[in-house]
DNA sequence: ACGCCATATGTTAGCGCTACCACAACGCCG
DNA sequence: CGGCGTTGTGGTAGCGCTAACATATGGCGT
């Protein structure tokens, strides 16, 4: 009613302020109650817990992360929100440090470096205490955003030799080779690559196929690319494009696992044997490609545990520990199965 | 050098009084230059910007939000981060939002109430501007957590017409019950659903569908439901256990395509000839959807344009007006493909 | 010439919280 | 029994930013 001079009147949610004059107690009191619980004694701890509880108090990570400069932030980026793969990873990420107090602000770049930049200046105004980010190949003012006050980064998906780099990840090259091995040592002989949303991973599988092609049959392999997003469509119209342009090819690599169930959909359509005809292999094992008939050969990609041990190395990082191995190998396996 | 009583010494990030100094003018102006553009001259405008760019300077939004308490946060909670439907509506969502400046944060509520309750709370920390939810059945203490300090809410996917509530979505029991015509006018008499993570959308969508088979046939539906999470794997074994239960199905009604697409693996693999011995459909049209063998008839469900609505919706909140429309029925369309 | 408004910029006081220091009360040691 | 650590609690300043209020400055009508 007195001509207040505060500028949000009564706007309602509870200060630790009110918390402290519910419990009759100061604001570091209850500040202290939900950080550092051991060094409050629990019969003022229960009543600024009862205290909060009746006024409906929720803390504030604005401020709080203004007066401690520890947001409790951790800010990841990955290429596309609509692709399982890096939904899984974020659910490994998630599973680690959802537990010890932080959030996870997410933002897809769509396969793009400059977009990456764009979005992650946006994401450090969150003051994130870590960076997790896919792939290891940033535009260089991507690295400097990170570099001016020391964020900690761990990179997923690719492995990052350079020395005070952190990744968690598997060499996408090797598992090119493993497919190309596979499909040599089955004696298919005219192989090609087909890929689609042309980023450095897809392009490292494509060349480690190749190289062992290469290397073993002294001759390049078929080869079509195109930078369109991935979809089980686009996979049926390149299997098309594929076979036109190189009728006698007898087995595709797909950069992913959604090209390849294209094309297995596209051979049904068209009459065409996998694998008798025509042999295929994808990338990552989605769920589907264990039952689409035949059944999909691929290579499986630990996601879930990427994003694990990516949040475990960076919770170390964060906590200012070095982590046991700044360049984590999590392997692939190649599965073999009806259709090659 | 000397004592300082700076508390965190020379962190590094630049500040807004920094890029004042730089600029040699005031910190208010600076805020200015960002948020109001054309309350600053253009000559200062420049002189700041460029000070801002050499400093390497990011604004605080804790800072910004806590001064000015709009956070530019907006809230979404889904049931889950791996289930690409949801995904497509956090991409509508973005879609809008994002271009606006304002940030999403987002938690997945592994379909349950409580964890859902659980998880608001902490990303009401955040002090959001607006709340995006799936459904329309929450807790009556999530409800409660939304209107201490009344905070814009949009529900997203079923729609809610309780006075002062906001929903984007369509008639889940309608989308059930248009299946279960179809199925009706093709002929198809020994019907039954089958449904897993049974949220109250799958219940709907079930319900829809018996009604309109109790009110045509007379007789009760078979009917199969199970608490485990949906995936191809258990719409397979759901497939073989419906039909050891009753065998004399013709139509099975599955609450997803998810469990669909299982279920028509299971028949190829099993030679179960779809539609003739066994009519399948869906609900959702997943891309696959269209291509796996035979087509999968399914409820498309507009979900990218409910996120994009449902953010315009509470963009409105947000500034104050009312809606248009407080609930907006954004339909479905039922698609009739080689299965049924 | 005067007021008066619009535009451009600056000053001040917080937003809600926590780091830092201070201090009281209570053992426990030699 | 004085000194000293340990435990519990509180006061105060300030994190980086912006709302609200000044304070210039210039143009315009009368």
């Amino acid at each position: 009613m007195a001509g207040r001079k505060a500028r949000s009147p009564v706007k309602g949610r509870a200060t630790i302020k009110d918390v402290a004059a519910a419990a009759n107690t100061s604001m570091i009191s209850v500040s202290r109650a939900f950080r550092e619980t051991s060094k409050v004694s629990s019969d003022l701890r229960i009543r600024i817990e009862q205290a909060a509880a009746t006024l409906g108090y929720v803390p504030d990570r604005a401020a709080s992360a203004l007066a401690s400069s520890r947001s409790m932030n951790v800010a990841v980026l990955i290429p596309s929100i609509t692709n399982m793969v890096f939904m899984e990873v974020i659910a490994g990420i998630n599973d680690i440090l959802s537990p010890q107090g932080y959030q996870l602000i997410t933002a897809a770049t769509d396969y793009s470096p400059v977009e990456e930049h764009r979005l992650l200046r946006g994401l450090l105004s969150f003051r994130p205490d870590g960076v997790l980010l896919c792939g290891t190949d940033h535009l260089p003012q991507t690295f400097q955003l990170l570099t001016e006050p020391a964020v900690p980064v761990v990179h997923m998906m690719e492995l990052h030799h350079r020395p005070g780099s952190y990744s968690v990840g598997f060499s996408q090259e090797s598992g090119g080779a493993a497919v190309a091995r596979h499909f040599l040592e089955r004696g298919y002989e005219r192989v090609g690559f087909v890929a689609s949303q042309l980023d450095p991973r897809t392009m490292a599988r494509g060349a480690g196929f190749q190289r062992i092609v290469e290397e073993t049959m002294r001759v390049a392999p078929y080869v079509l690319t195109v930078p369109d997003r991935s979809s089980i469509e686009l996979g049926a119209r390149l299997t098309a494009r594929a076979l036109q342009e190189c009728p006698d090819l007898n087995a595709l690599f797909f950069c992913n696992d959604d090209l390849a169930q294209g094309a297995l959909f596209y051979c049904q359509r068209h009459g065409i044997n996998v694998p008798q005809q025509l042999a295929i292999a994808g990338f990552n094992d989605l769920p589907a490609s264990a039952w689409i008939m035949p059944s999909l050969s691929t290579v499986a990609t630990p996601r879930y545990e990427i994003g694990r041990e990516a949040a475990k190395m960076l919770v170390d990082l964060m906590l200012g520990k070095e982590p046991a191995n700044p360049s984590l190998d999590l392997g692939f396996t190649f599965i073999k199965r009806e259709s090659s």
